[in-house]
DNA sequence: CTATTATTAGAGTATATACTCTAGTGAGTC
DNA sequence: GACTCACTAGAGTATATACTCTAATAATAG
């Protein structure tokens, strides 16, 4: 493999197991035993080497959230969709960790970002239409759906940080890509109250697939016990 | 005015304008015209000054979120919770921005903010019951309930990064509070289904009220008209 | 083989950052 | 006047950080 690409590579997973801010190029480097020389030699800079990452994942997720317009959705359809938009989500975790630093470091990335952020609200309102026109919802108005198709966006891109910090994780216990998959329940909680009579049950069923389990629980790991009762359910 | 306190709310001026992780001690020394000995004759280090104004913070939100007992709920309390929950996320804006740093550089902050987190979950999963009580929303199981009140927190806490990210500003273009406060339009939306019929109409009324203006729109800022349609209604 | 180009090492640098240390100052107290 | 004590200045420090420079080595083309 060439050396750029591992560059790219120790990058991503470093920066997902400390966070970008946590992680010079010299750390990099010394990871991957190259010289800092080399690494700049590659790169100019750390911005350059997050903006490549990025576009990686946007690419990702893009050719995910690729709705075929030439025949209608299924329930498993959603389910892939939700699956690898997590998929995506923990595969750069650093990324959405220090999102705004990171566009206010690089005007490319905060204009690229933005897009992408555009493409995939579009993506998730015309998903919200397709299963409509599958019955799976009701239809909604324009209106509605592209509120409703935000608040997915919000739930989806921040229940990792939820996790993070409702975890009274130390830095060992680290998150697991089962958890932040607990998120689809969350985003199908979102469709509920708008499911047809004939999707209903199958819908509830695919959600409970996805229910946080207790043993993960914050709590349950000696800590004693304090009133978390909402935790509770995670 | 103590120099403790000019250190604490400059801090947070700081901190909101440019991001904590932009702002060093010496900054908020400088900016005080006071010397960095003298800051940290204060505080012990630059934790210790994050904490303190994380306390104010948590002391305003569980001031604002103190749900009555002793009487049933209206409409204008709820308004009233919403507009407090911005007004205190606006306040101490700079805090969500790096929250995850922040919980990883200070045990403290971490337990303390997760029982925070905990204590705003109960709060909005309170509100719901009592908004059933009243009749304005449809009473739901304890298990939707909590799933709900974990969407509203997250898109609370999410739609301040939304923002930021999705507008094309640079560092000039500032957020507003206004702008903040149509983050309420969104959670209305997310109780849009279980409305009862008779407030209905006020409560959509309610929501038309913090309804994303276009002029704030990111794109009407000429920067040329990209494929935006989604972000069009921001 | 030679010349060019791609790649690499490794020492080095300017600046920043969080924080320390010493030497005070000034207001009050006895 | 001597003493205390909260408070402050300002120089200084150890380390980190992003990045540069020079020189050397491997790879490749003619």
């Amino acid at each position: 493999m060439k050396t750029r690409d591992k560059i790219l590579l120790s990058s991503l997973e470093l920066f997902n197991e400390r966070g970008e801010r946590n992680i010079t190029t010299n750390h990099i480097a010394a990871h991957l035993a190259i010289s800092p020389g080399n690494l700049y030699y590659h790169f100019r800079n750390k911005s350059d080497i997050i903006y490549e990452i990025f576009l990686e994942y946007e690419k990702l997720v893009d050719f995910y959230l690729d709705i075929p317009e030439d025949r209608s959705i299924t329930l498993e359809d959603l389910t892939f969709y939700l699956e690898s938009v997590f998929d995506g989500l923990w595969s750069y975790r650093f990324f959405h960790r220090d999102l705004e630093y990171l566009l206010d470091s690089d005007r490319r990335l905060r204009q690229d970002y933005r897009e992408f952020t555009n493409r995939c609200l579009v993506a998730i309102s015309r998903i919200f239409e397709k299963l409509a026109e599958a019955g799976i919802i009701q239809p909604q108005p324009e209106e509605l759906r592209s509120a409703m198709s935000l608040n997915v966006w919000l739930v989806i891109t921040n229940w990792m940080a939820f996790l993070k910090t409702a975890h009274a994780l130390d830095e060992s216990t680290s998150l697991t890509l089962k958890e932040l998959k607990q998120g689809i329940y969350q985003v199908l909680t979102l469709e509920i109250p708008y499911l047809t009579a004939d999707y209903r049950e199958q819908v509830m069923a695919l959600r409970e697939k996805y229910r946080p389990s207790l043993p993960e629980s914050a709590d349950a790991s000696g800590e004693g016990c304090r009133s978390d009762q909402t935790l509770r359910n995670f």
